[in-house]
DNA sequence: CAAAAATATGGTAACGTTATCAGGATAACG
DNA sequence: CGTTATCCTGATAACGTTACCATATTTTTG
């Protein structure tokens, strides 16, 4: 590969100069200056950002960690993350930490090595280790979705509290008295401020809280075990409010198999999104392909072949779709029209 | 920040054997080994991937390039990419092209610069151009999902044809004769595979193609206004299979629009799908966390604070979250039951 | 027991870039 | 016209690591 020394013997001009266009910092007149840039093209010189990042101190990367970017939400926040990133010419290392500390703290550790310039964390815990431990490093953190307390940091969030004071509200002017929530673990902010918010309209409106306060996991397995619960008490909930969209779904996944209609029975207010229109309930009929077992072959095929443990001829894997039949088909003409 | 010569200082030996002790490779007894270790602890060394890259010309750093992550087919491609390379200790990049090829080339060359040690590729378009200018940079190549004719790596895939084949036959089976098909791009190879497999499935059943072949884009907007050309015929389509989950959330659109139902009037099938148990129409009641724009925000912020533009006090962004009505709530006591 | 192999450690240089300092040329100024 | 400011270019060294080669000690082997 060429390198600044190659362009630079060249273009008849010392490799600083040729690092001064490439960066446009100083000062090069129009001649020098194209007469570089034409042998850049030429010989297709591509700078090395390792080297750069080793004398700037300057990586120009950085890190989102969230917990599962799996989640709509966190995807969604990710591709915010990457459009800014990438018009600054920043490129960004995703981390999912699993709701674990410890895989935060791993992942710290590897950000660190890598030299990024900087963080934006959405925390595990309550813990501040990690920011601590950035800190020292000098790599800036900012702090997302979830508040670390003690801790000096940006921070950018959505309103917990008062979107929960107005999805319960919404409920009680619908005439519901027995809420329940169900909510996140007890170290994660938005899992807490969004009782708070519960609490403070339940309280405004006058009505008992009823013990109906669900702390658990983040996720559907959780959800659904913990609404179970709820639902099994002497005075039912008529209403539920699940903290975030994969509880959501555990909601719905209980209250079906109780044979409970949405919200003919129970109506369900919960925080965080999916995509526009995605399904309420496995519906398409489709040839659903192992997306996760691609990426996962692909990688392992990627590994070997830099190691060079693979054969010289190319492999191709194609793996079979699984066809799911599910609600959106039927036979022809049996319209209710 | 400490370096191998901090610790090789402190520990009484060589640099090139604290590289040792942390690359596990030569040979070393265990007592220095065990010495290195406990000053690597004490002093809080973490060594620098760039050195090391620069040096051994091997970055641990993979780069997966998709079009859009935030499908949910490539979000959990991507987690399947990311387990597997962090158990081997590699690091993963997301690039997202949007379907560009000028994107996609822009990527390659920022990979290059940082040195990659693999891609695994999802390409935009039918061309080559990315894969030969990786190949020429001596980066392996992956290719995942579509592909590129004329050009030699490794690939993974599903079974286009073969899926696109049983969705057709099950349709059949069901007594549907008028089916459509609404696929992507004719540059892309998974658009054209389901193509082949739909009219092989018809052939095989002895039904006539009827021009129900719609080429457009892998998104929702076209998916709708290809579907509303298809049911403007005089001889409407039963049965709609869409080439993808953007596809099937476009067509459903449509069909509500048009007052149809599925799968009473149209029935639906299509190629990959959404995690479980999401919402067919939008149908959560639920505050709605604006995640793109807290993804923007938060690395605005970031970037601002890398390069200290910003005051020293730290900034706290606590943004609305949007309450939205639907389906999932109603008033108390109307149960159907 | 000499020779070969395995084990343990180190010196030197190099990876490709840019920070720092410096010098010369040209333009602007009073 | 001397002085200062602006513009343009370069030499040298350093960033932190590991490749490569070398040496010394210990163990194994025939």
């Amino acid at each position: 590969m060429p390198t600044v020394h190659d362009v630079a013997k060249r273009a008849r001009v010392a490799p600083i100069t040729v690092s001064r266009v490439i960066n446009n910092s100083g000062y090069i007149s129009e001649s020098t200056r194209n007469r570089v840039e034409a042998v850049i093209r030429e010989i297709g010189y591509v700078p090395n950002t390792l080297a750069r990042g080793l004398r700037s101190k300057r990586t120009n990367t950085l890190a989102l960690v969230v917990t599962d970017i799996t989640n709509p939400y966190f995807t969604l926040m990710a591709r915010g993350v990457e459009d800014v990133a990438g018009d600054s010419n920043y490129t960004v290392i995703y981390c999912n930490t699993d709701e674990s500390e410890a895989k935060e703290e791993k992942y710290a550790n590897i950000l660190a090595q890598r030299q990024v310039d900087g963080v934006l964390l959405v925390p595990a815990g309550g813990n501040d280790k990690t920011i601590k431990f950035l800190d020292s490093h000098g790599i800036s953190v900012v702090v997302l979705d979830r508040r670390v307390s003690g801790v000096k940091t940006d921070f950018v969030c959505s309103d917990s509290e008062d979107g929960s004071n107005r999805l319960i509200k919404l409920l009680i002017g619908l005439g519901h008295k027995q809420i329940a929530i169900i909510t996140g673990p007890k170290k994660v902010s938005t899992a807490v401020d969004r009782v708070t918010g519960y609490k403070q309209a339940l309280n405004e409106a006058g009505i008992a809280e009823n013990e109906l306060v669900y702390y658990g996991e983040f996720n559907q397995q959780s959800a659904y075990e913990l609404t179970k619960q709820a639902m099994a008490r002497s005075l039912k909930p008529t209403a539920i409010f699940g903290a975030n969209n994969f509880i959501m779904l555990g909601i719905i996944k209980a209250l079906r198999e109780l044979q409970l209609n949405v919200p003919e029975d129970v109506s369900v207010v919960g925080f965080d999104d999916f995509p526009e229109s995605m399904l309420v309930r496995p519906f398409f009929t489709a040839a659903v392909q192992p997306a996760y077992e691609m990426g996962r072959l692909a990688t392992e095929l990627l590994l070997k072949r830099i190691v060079s443990e693979l054969p010289e001829e190319f492999q191709k894997i194609i793996l079979p779709a699984e066809i799911i039949e599910r609600e959106s088909t039927g036979p022809v003409g049996k319209s209710t029209a």
